[in-house]
DNA sequence: GACATGTGTCCTGTATACTGGACACTCTGA
DNA sequence: TCAGAGTGTCCAGTATACAGGACACATGTC
């Protein structure tokens, strides 16, 4: 079951199409935008009959869509509507999108709500703060891990070798062209880990500092963090009470 | 391709794991909580081997995600993502989105963007006002079309037929008991595609009134809508600047 | 006009995924 | 203690879904 072999070794295999599914799933998340069904048959290198008696089944259904412009195909309302079920009763995710709102709206700060997600960083969930120049990411984009001060705490108990085998090296690339140091890096998640909280000043963009606290499952692992997304300019006054208040948050999301 | 069809009258037959994995996703939508393996093969009329492996394979694929606990299946992150893309990049859902948040913004009231899915009256995204007294429905949700004023635009064009086909008798009936009746009910539904908008007071709650105004697709139907919740006690002049800033959005993000 | 490239549909044979049943467990409650 | 119900895994036979290729048509470009 793994999620994307197109297959490159063996040419002559069936695939069942459970996997075909699930690979075209994947294929067109990474893709981020609509694609035609031959082009995706051949990124899949999958048969173009299958592909197309596939797609067609699944547009059906409306987990997929076709533009009616030019026959790309991309997902559907339906798996939006199904996609809902997951963030309304998954307990955890269900209690943190609540505590983000809350968080936001007695702050005033964006907020968000992350998890690695097959080994990237994701957020799960955001709510903007009422700042004017508005601060915020897309949600459900996946984001490089050194990116941000919450990928520091969710690689906390990662061995060196895991986290060089995570990290692809672009990935230390920060967008305006400096490259993080893996040893400074593995240095900051150690940091994290002991206090509990992760800081981070200009990573991203040089006007926003990210402030993370982990959230712990039941095994003692972060298991998702809460952060937020704030100008740099604060006082050590300021950043210190939303700091309370951001382990407050994190403390009634930890498992016990 | 049906997408609810246990097989009730051929007992023997085998089905494809495609249809399968649609009528497991269909079946857990419905249900809207978490079951366990065997008795969701029970509930499809499946072979309790095929639930199993199909179930594991999506699970395995993060589509769908076991409780710990009580081993209950349902809606997995993975899903959650994949749906997010839709949101994202669906062009009129993506308009829809940021006019529903900007319309919430200048009106302060609860605002809506809702479409017909599969029969039935959905609430695809919400904003939430800023009375003191939150009004707010959950998203995603499926109510009863005759519940509400963009349901009464959302069947405009429809036949008294397909419509007396498609609203079950028990969608008549309001949460505190009372029944609509059915020719009334079309009635209203022509008067709201003769005036381009739909008001209805009191229907699920006393104190709220809901504003809607269509969104007409490229072959001049009504695709879905955008409401706002509001109050009952507003003066007629407050009503009336909201409809005609309604009507602004309802134009905006019509085809053409 | 000829050629290359892509799209959507249909058909056939065979590799194999699905089914049904059996098995070993673990809980319940009587 | 035993019976009943449910869970999770494994196996073998066969119905059938998938792969591969052919076809007709639409574009674009030389």
């Amino acid at each position: 079951m793994n999620l994307l072999s197109p297959t490159p070794d063996t040419p002559q295999r069936r695939e069942r199409s459970v996997d075909r599914i699930l690979q075209i799933l994947e294929f067109l998340h990474r893709h981020g935008e609509g694609i035609r069904i031959g082009a995706l048959a051949k990124a899949l290198n999958a048969p173009r009959s299958s592909t197309y008696t596939l797609v067609n089944d699944l547009t059906e259904a409306g987990l997929l869509e076709t533009s009616p412009e030019d026959g790309r195909i991309f997902f559907g309302k339906r798996m939006y509507l199904y996609g809902l079920n997951y963030i309304r009763e998954n307990s955890l995710a269900k209690r943190a999108r609540l505590e983000v709102d809350r968080l936001a709206k007695e702050t005033g700060e964006t907020s968000e709500f992350c998890m690695l997600q097959n080994g990237r960083y994701t957020i799960m969930h955001m709510r903007p703060g009422n700042r004017p120049f508005r601060i915020s990411s897309a949600v459900g984009l996946q984001i490089p891990i050194p990116w941000t001060a919450s990928g520091r705490l969710l690689l906390a108990g990662f061995s060196r070798a895991d986290i060089a085998e995570l990290i692809p090296d672009e990935d230390l690339m920060l967008p305006d062209g400096r490259v993080i140091d893996i040893n400074e890096f593995i240095d900051a998640i150690e940091k994290a880990q002991r206090e509990g909280f992760c800081l981070t000043k200009g990573l991203v963009d040089a006007v926003t500092q990210c402030l993370a606290a982990p959230i712990y499952g039941a095994d003692g692992k972060v298991e998702a963090t809460i952060c937020l997304v704030l100008p740099v300019d604060l006082s050590d006054d300021q950043t210190g009470q939303l700091r309370d208040r951001l382990m407050e948050s994190s403390r009634r999301l930890s498992a016990q």
